[in-house]
DNA sequence: CGTATAATTGAGGCGAGTCAAATGCCGTGG
DNA sequence: CCACGGCATTTGACTCGCCTCAATTATACG
């Protein structure tokens, strides 16, 4: 049953081996997310307040941030780089929930303990705040819990796209849904929407849909035989039809 | 590709054809899912306030509550019976993303519009509130949109578990660790673990777990000719050996 | 009692997974 | 600069299990 390999040794941003970064920064206010992540809901003065809690983080490719079970001692925004979220079965079967942009926030569906892991796709940076920070501002800022609370409704929206996908598409129309999902969300950071950058391996794309490595590139080269995509190189994918390409992904809204 | 058929014509329950019952009450203060649902978060005089502008809606077996990409005027909180939220895509594939039991809320993902359909899957009924006077009660009382972030986070965490279910079990995996969740909940709410009682059919088993009827159905036969289940009626599982179900399910844990 | 719907069971095909191998890519070190 | 090794990706051959189609049985309801 589709055993996943697992990422070789990832360790934990948070242990002692690994630098955490304070930033003297004063960045926030130039901040390339700064309309997207939570802080949205402050105005800048009110930022600048947020901004003496916060840590920075960066973090290599393949290395965890948190780790599913980790109590939440700290939530995050992405500022730059991957992330992908995911859970694991006792026998190593792995599933991707989904994958952080920059803008993200990290640790809205977690309580007490983290309940799932983030590992570093590319290269990344991470503003970071203690829970207890968090709470602090939230209860000070009200817009701030809001915002929170209307990005947790997004996710879970999300969520249950990806269910749809998971429970009810096929191979292709999965990939397809895919891509275009990508695309959007690439556009959405003022990126161009056809050649889409895809820094995720073909393990990452087949464990977030719910199929084998081997069928996601079958699925890849495919739709690149009908011409509805083209492959520069394997993480960059070229939107030839997006009318096509939409057509094969079922029509899934997003 | 698994396309499942329809529920036949459901009405919508807010259409001129439904009645909706205002009920004279006082109730709320002895409401049986008093400390389950999102009124837990207030005191008796508080659920009080509450109730003046609180509507009561009961719901036939398929009748549909509100439907995907209508208005959200107005949220729930399901007092009995039990509801199921799901998703379409236009040739019909329907997904099933959770099913409510009483002391859930509906609205949760919801923005602007409703974002899946909701129907009853047996007769129930809900405590309504336009969404107007639900943001009123939410200013006024902190803890109670707290609660409600709360149990957004929940239904998160709930879908990604689903998303795993979906991606990466076996179809005996995926039914056994629906049992077992249907078990456990059923034992939060005060009723016995083993009998459990499934009011949804077979076919809305099939578009939660992402399968066909026929599968749902002859992996219960073989559950229960391995010895791990009884079916005294298709709408009643005994569970025979937890443990063994558990090992079944793949040891997911909820 | 008769009908409609749900659930089960059966037979068979196809497609995604499994196993295996080849190719391509990239960083390291000679 | 090139040789090597590790890893990701692709491709191939084959199997098995889930879906499809179809029929039968059971259940609910008038």
């Amino acid at each position: 049953m589709t055993a996943s390999t697992a990422v070789s040794g990832p360790k934990t941003a948070l242990s002692a081996d690994r630098p955490t970064y304070r930033q003297a920064c004063g960045a926030c206010s130039g901040c390339t997310v700064r309309r997207m992540a939570v802080c949205a809901a402050l105005a800048d003065d009110e930022v600048a307040e947020m901004e003496r809690v916060m840590s920075s983080f960066t973090l290599e490719p393949n290395q965890a941030l948190v780790e599913e079970g980790d109590p939440k001692r700290r939530v995050f925004t992405l500022t730059s780089g991957m992330l992908r979220l995911s859970l694991m079965l006792p026998d190593g079967r792995r599933q991707i929930t989904g994958f952080l942009m920059p803008g993200d926030y990290l640790g809205l569906s977690d309580d007490e303990v983290y309940s799932q892991t983030a590992e570093a796709v590319m290269p990344s940076v991470l503003c970071g705040f203690a829970t207890a920070d968090m709470d602090k501002l939230m209860e000070r800022y009200g817009r701030l819990k809001d915002r929170l609370h209307l990005m947790t409704r997004r996710a879970l929206r999300q969520a249950r796209e990806s269910q749809m996908i998971l429970g009810r598409l096929a191979p292709s129309e999965k990939v397809a849904s895919f891509l275009l999902v990508m695309s959007a969300r690439a556009a959405e950071h003022g990126q161009p929407e056809s050649p889409v950058h895809l820094p995720m391996t073909r393990t990452d794309i087949a464990d977030f849909l719910g199929l084998t490595v081997e069928t996601v590139s079958r699925t890849f080269t495919k739709l690149k035989t009908q011409g509805l995509i083209r492959l520069p190189d394997p993480h960059s994918v070229e939107i030839v039809d997006k009318r096509l390409l939409a057509a094969v992904a079922g029509n899934v809204a997003y």
